[in-house]
DNA sequence: AGTCAATAGAATTTGGAAATTATTGAACTA
DNA sequence: TAGTTCAATAATTTCCAAATTCTATTGACT
């Protein structure tokens, strides 16, 4: 049997949509820790990465490097790779943060967007408001498409604040907390009505009410927190132990 | 003759402290960018790279990479890595966004901050004040002394902000505004008087003043920028070009 | 001239083997 | 028993050559 081509195995899986195979080994290797597929403070041993995408050693080293920038994943020198870990008072931090630096976004935003970003607003709410949080009826199942869509919604809002920057930190601190999501989305999941809450944003976006909207933000982050922290099922612990290898 | 190990390497150079070949390259990659060395949108071949640092492809290719994901390098899959471009508007949006997070970073700072925090904001002004700004007497010469003790300075007064995060983004935007910088040192140098600027911002983070000291905060940050647009001399371009292959 | 396809050359990307370093555990000492 | 040394093992890091992809050029064709 012949072998296959990184070009032939695009054309065959046309979800795959990264051009190299360290791309493609971030992208999966980033979801897999954002799903919590790998778990918290986990170790990267590169022999296991390795059959677990199907790649070579250095794409998955080049992938390892980058998500280490991004602290989703800890490098030690010599000791290897582990996937970052989490604590209530790393949740704590993160969520105190991002209440700061969204608020700067949000305001930035609305003061200067124009009709098209009124239009992107509507356009994505609209899209997730039809679509389900979870993938199973019953039960909490990942749903990559209400991910995206979440996702979508969160980056239209705050797009005009002007700044490339505030927009990457944005994005970086929501890879964090969604880490932290889905250790408490199968408990929040029956009890929470995001669909409102996500309507009232953007009522108050589109009223050009800051304050409102920064107010209802920071409540919808505090409040995924609070679910986390509440759900102590995960025994997350209680603070970043110095001698932990995934401690960054 | 005897080829030399990497620990041997550094043992004769101890400036060297990295513990692998790929953080040693990342090291003075980093540096070399942001002196100006590798001047922005230079193309960074691989081979070399591998002829100036001494190194083997796959560590330099873990530096390019790191480097990023901080944005100071460019990449585009299968067509290799930039240095990443500059330009006015570039310098504009970093300037806004420095001065919208160190803002946050340093009226927590001032709000939290304890006695050993006030301690280090003076002993860090105290070095810095007795540092030359340039190496050399007459002419402005790039000295990594001074540069290291006003990273020092400016991180101790934003310590007690009680975000790893926000330091990061603080750091990270320092690095960017770090390489405008040198691109007009030469031309400022004479002019400015930059310790009158540090001494007039720690009097008023520990006289507690947070209002004060963000507005000569948010001054240094913008002066720094007018001094390089003004100095035109660079040509800088208006702003980023987008069929530049290291426009990010 | 302008467009397009084929081709040669240059650069990037990748996989695996070799070199280096960390870790483990057994034997030994105080 | 606690602590050290040392060899065996395991993991990380690095180098390099092969495979793949991009780029520039040439020449045929409209």
């Amino acid at each position: 049997m012949a072998e296959q081509t990184q070009l032939e195995r695009s054309k065959e899986d046309p979800k795959v949509a990264s051009t190299t195979v360290a791309s493609s080994v971030y992208d999966q290797l980033r979801l897999d820790i954002l799903t919590g597929d790998l778990q918290p403070g986990e170790k990267l041993r590169s022999e296991f990465l390795r059959g677990r995408y199907k790649a070579g050693i250095s794409p998955v080293r080049e992938a390892l490097n980058r998500l280490a920038t991004e602290r989703l994943v800890c490098r030690e020198d010599q000791r290897g790779f582990h996937v970052a870990a989490v604590s209530k008072a790393g949740l704590i931090e993160l969520t105190k943060t991002r209440c700061w630096i969204e608020e700067r976004a949000l305001r930035e935003s609305i003061e200067h967007g124009d009709d098209a970003w009124e239009e992107q607003i509507v356009l994505t709410f609209h899209r997730l408001s039809r679509t389900p949080r979870s993938a199973d009826d019953q039960t909490y199942a990942f749903n990559a498409k209400w991910e995206g869509l979440h996702r979508d919604f969160h980056n239209a809002v705050i797009a005009a604040c002007g700044s490339h920057w505030l927009l990457s930190f944005c994005e970086q601190l929501v890879d964090q907390a969604d880490r932290y999501r889905q250790l408490a989305a199968a408990v929040s999941y029956p009890k929470r009505n995001e669909r409102d809450e996500h309507q009232d944003l953007m009522e108050a976006v589109l009223a050009r009410d800051a304050d409102r909207a920064v107010a209802l933000q920071c409540a919808h982050i505090h409040k995924t927190a609070d679910i986390v922290l509440n759900a102590n099922l995960n025994n997350l612990p209680d603070d970043f132990d110095p001698a932990d290898p995934s401690r960054c």
